[in-house]
DNA sequence: ATCTTTCTACGAATATTTTCGTAGAAAGAT
DNA sequence: ATCTTTCTACGAAAATATTCGTAGAAAGAT
């Protein structure tokens, strides 16, 4: 199931720093905007009803876990993406994006790379 | 601003097959799924009062068009999704799309050679 | 001329997502 | 031992998004 995008953030975190508490992750959702803990709190709460995140106690504190990869997730998301976006033109979607984002020597070097992997 | 996900859906409808009537919209939307005639008409006029459609009366109808043009939204988009799905990363989503979307040798040709003009 | 269909406008119900307040239990500080 | 802080659980308000019903005007059909 999709994630919502307040959800999404949640697991970003999650993923960068790996498992941790309410707390952990409501003060880095803090550094982007206002939000009271509860509701970082509830949020979490529902993804684990929902399955996205799984849990452990320690102690009287639970530790939070994304339940699915990172990847995963992400091609789920690209996926849906590209449709609703792209009307499911992924190639067109790869050029739009080289297009418009710089990039470095080295990672465009690293996409020719797979290009030419794919194409034998 | 961003459009939710309805108002994408036929944002693309209108794209591809230019200036319609909500019906004409309608009746894409519904080989879909089930959908009252009157949400899409609700949803048409939202869209317009966002700022999202332009309309010009023809008759008694109204003729719809899309107020962005595809590319510029698609690029918001993109910006948006690079930022919450992949942390910014646009060369991830790159490398991820082409390993998992099959491209024809075309496709991955015409890739190359826009990466080759990037790097110069 | 009347009946049916097809439009728009609009209000409001429903569903979903986000937010927070309150309460009670446990831990830490004085 | 009491006070303060920090947890969880939970209900419900607020904000957004989606859906549809009803009403009235215009067009088309018989």
């Amino acid at each position: 199931m999709k994630p919502t995008e307040s959800e999404l953030e949640i697991l970003q975190i999650l993923w960068q720093k790996g498992p941790s508490t309410v707390r952990q992750v409501h003060d880095v959702l803090v550094q982007n905007r206002a939000l009271g803990y509860t509701t970082t709190l509830k949020l979490m709460q529902i993804m684990f009803e929902k399955e996205i995140l799984t849990r452990t106690d320690q102690g009287r504190f639970h530790i939070y876990t994304a339940a699915m990869e990172e990847e995963a997730t992400q091609n789920d998301l690209l996926d849906r993406f590209v449709n609703a976006a792209f009307r499911g033109s992924a190639m067109k979607l790869v050029m739009q994006t080289l297009g418009n984002h710089s990039a470095s020597k080295e990672e465009l070097d690293e996409i020719k790379k797979l290009i030419e992997g794919l194409q034998k």
